[in-house]
DNA sequence: GCACGATGGTTTCGACTCGATACCAATCGA
DNA sequence: TCGATTGGTATCGAGTCGAAACCATCGTGC
């Protein structure tokens, strides 16, 4: 009668039931503007993606749809005047795309995370550390599991090196990255071994 | 340059793309049997409701869709004889939904927590412990700010009430309750006061 | 150079979601 | 008994979603 092995399923619970919640807060704020739960993690996503990650193709592999699918998703992003797309300028079979300002704009509206700021307000740092550590490691089995892309930042990223104070270098692409970049998604992010828990 | 104050954000970073990730997950088995991410969810949900919330309106409620979209769902479920619809005994106008054996068997393959379990396998019961506490107090948190039911099971509820050894009873409708019953989920769930962390 | 396969994107098609609205039947309340 | 409420269904239109076909462009082997 030890419950010691169903956490992992508590757990597990937990995740999906604040999953389909944080969906239905898009779905709400999508509404107002007439747009799909998709639409919004699309330009979520546009918003935050590197250089490196924000083409068709990545941010279908972001949400882990195909091609076809976004690409319907992205014309009707376009329609709108949220998004921009602009050709590559060394494959001219790659697509680059980026928030217009109307598009930045309601990402800002939208203010993703705000509800969560204030949920989270009264945990204690340390259980959300061990939280954060826990979902970390989850995850990172899923993907490998999976075969599926990490799309970290730069900060948790093996291959990121640092050159001075400030300015670094990625490994894998070999291009200089400045400071603030180092915070956006990037698709070809290879998480680091897990780091000590605190 | 303290980073203390954006762990909580990392924590919903983790939260949305492990939701994605069960999302897809779910995606792909439904699509060996024809079906979407929702009709699973509602058999796995249906696998698991307790006499108060087998209901279409209790559906409604646990995925935050509208009752006439899932009206439409339980239609398909229906033909393609996943679930059986029976009339309530006392109020003729709700309606009462279970598996069906079919039902009961696709959810037996579909395996839902199988890869979870594999993947957490080498997390320490305490970080998964102290990660089921952060969660669950931000999901509280969440819900009591929509205005949402928190479905969970007797176990957690302020309302159960045990009568001896082996018998509850709930609190709220006044019903005994038999043990296995007491870990279903319940559309009546109101969250004890949070546990205090271990 | 040049064919050929691989790659990034788009288009088309059909089944289905989803909210809004209207609707129906049963229940509840004064 | 007459409304108002509640649980559920039906219909409609915009949009998702995967599958498949398709089109450029790029890379490789020769």
């Amino acid at each position: 009668m030890v419950n010691v092995d169903k956490s992992p399923l508590a757990l597990l619970d937990l995740v999906e039931r604040l999953g389909t919640l944080i969906r239905a807060e898009l779905r709400k704020v999508g509404a107002e503007q007439g747009l799909q739960v998709v639409h919004l993690q699309a330009l979520v996503y546009l918003h935050r993606a590197n250089r490196y990650s924000n083409t068709p193709q990545a941010l279908a592999e972001f949400l882990h749809l195909t091609k076809g699918t976004v690409s319907q998703s992205l014309l009707l992003l376009d329609r709108r005047g949220l998004i921009e797309r602009y050709e590559d300028e060394v494959d001219r079979r790659v697509v680059r795309l980026r928030l217009s300002p109307l598009g930045e704009q309601v990402i800002g509206e939208a203010e993703p995370g705000a509800q969560w700021h204030e949920a989270t307000r009264e945990i204690s740092a340390n259980r959300i550390r061990n939280g954060v550590s826990a979902l970390r490691e989850t995850l990172f089995m899923m993907q490998v599991d999976n075969g599926s892309r990490s799309f970290g930042v730069c900060h948790t990223c093996t291959y990121l090196q640092r050159e001075s104070q400030r300015v670094y270098r990625c490994g894998v692409m070999g291009d200089r990255i400045s400071g603030p970049e180092t915070r956006r998604i990037c698709r070809e992010h290879s998480p680091k071994s897990s780091e000590q828990p605190g």
